[in-house]
DNA sequence: GCAAAAGTGTTTAATCTACACCCATGT
DNA sequence: ACATGGGTGTAGATTAAACACTTTTGC
């Protein structure tokens, strides 16, 4: 057993926000240091002493990015020996979902060195941060079919039609719109309101309908199980 | 963000085992020093500065408890401040599965400081490692659903019945004989041997059973998934 | 011959899949 | 009026769930 040691823990997040104009999008920053100087990267950095995973992720995002996020969670840890070309660094690594207002708020700035990138159109990245993002992405796929961790990406109210949407491209694939529209309101967490989208551009605008936290945790109580 | 760094590196792996008469086991040590002075814990321990995770695992498990394994995956990272009363540690967690040789030679020898606890009647834990075998619980549970696992804790052949007892005792509920057996053998990837089990004490003897894994990768290629 | 475990099918209910036309709005 | 997106139901196929008796062996 290794008497002392010499490596250093960092956390890295996997933003990812949804509008369905601008898809499903990873939050990038624009490293100013070598290594990968100029190349960008996923927000993250050293854990302090005393400062818990979770809340060193939150706080790198805010000083990178300027971002809050609404959902966390761990993903993977990733440690080969290398993948930092100075130290020994192990990246505990989260992904993360914001709303659509942080989202396009952010999207819209542009300043400073953070952006958005659509998932299927990312630039080049440093370290190992493709294969973290790929995991990441894996991982949202198939959580959001068995888990309504989809609602932390659109706005409080939203037309079902971006729901179905998000899951489109969430999952990459076709969806047919009735099937899902059954399946979904079938469980009986989603509220519909009696308002309907504005700002519709062309188009029958469509019912506006609310996560309804408190149902879903009485119904997963009671034993559903959220299937897509 | 934090310019120097105190914080130590460790993994910890929560190793299973099996037999229909021991049932579902974890593999424990006893601490020889403070903190925990006599209590039982995971085997684990601090990551060289040149070594892979993975390498990590293996060689504490080889130096603690002398077994080696089939099977490793990554479980989840463990970092809360205070988990450790001396340092802090992030402990980043395998779960990992053996075959019932290497598990009942161990269970037999009882020499050391390393022995096997039925799952569901463990002795007091050191540190948070009662979270971490509940964590791997849950996740062997869901991941024996979806990826044939199982057999990495069976012997290469095995009747029937054996790997029906398995899931029992890992997904800790009844299983309906018939409709389980059909499940796993339209799937395709079992062969059926013409031997038949020996040393079966009273019963009628059943057939012995291989998993093939060439076959179920061609399956897996060709789209098929397993859920049973 | 009896206790213990293995082997084997069918019926019913539930779920999944595929599929097309009308409606409300903006231009 | 036409283009755009929203809303809705059914039939057929597939899959899941429930269920009990016969066979082979050891003692």
């Amino acid at each position: 057993m290794p008497v002392s040691q010499n490596i250093k823990v960092a956390v890295d997040a996997v933003v990812f926000g949804y509008t369905s104009k601008e898809g499903l999008s990873v939050l990038l920053i624009k490293r100013d240091i070598e290594p990968f100087k100029d190349m960008w990267a996923l927000p993250g950095g050293l854990v302090g002493d005393e400062e818990s995973l979770e809340d060193a992720v939150h706080r790198e995002l805010k000083e990178e990015t300027g971002i809050s996020i609404t959902y966390l969670e761990q993903l993977y840890s990733f440690g080969k020996p290398g993948r930092d070309p100075r130290n020994r660094v192990i990246s505990i690594t989260y992904y993360g979902l914001v709303k659509p207002d942080a989202f396009e708020v952010c999207a819209d700035t542009d300043a400073g060195d953070a952006a958005w990138f659509n998932i299927k159109n990312l630039p080049l990245l440093a370290f190992d941060h493709p294969e973290i993002i790929e995991t990441a992405w894996k991982r949202l796929q198939s959580k959001i079919l068995y888990e309504p961790i989809g609602f932390e990406l659109l706005d409080e109210k939203f037309p079902f039609s971006e729901l179905e949407k998000l899951y489109v491209a969430v999952l990459d694939r076709p969806i047919d719109r009735r099937n899902f529209k059954k399946k979904i309101t079938q469980f009986g967490f989603l509220d519909e309101t009696d308002e309907k989208q504005t700002l519709g551009g062309a188009g029958r605008p469509g019912n506006l309908y609310r996560f309804n936290v408190k149902k879903y945790f009485r119904l997963k109580k009671a034993g559903i199980n959220f299937e897509i």
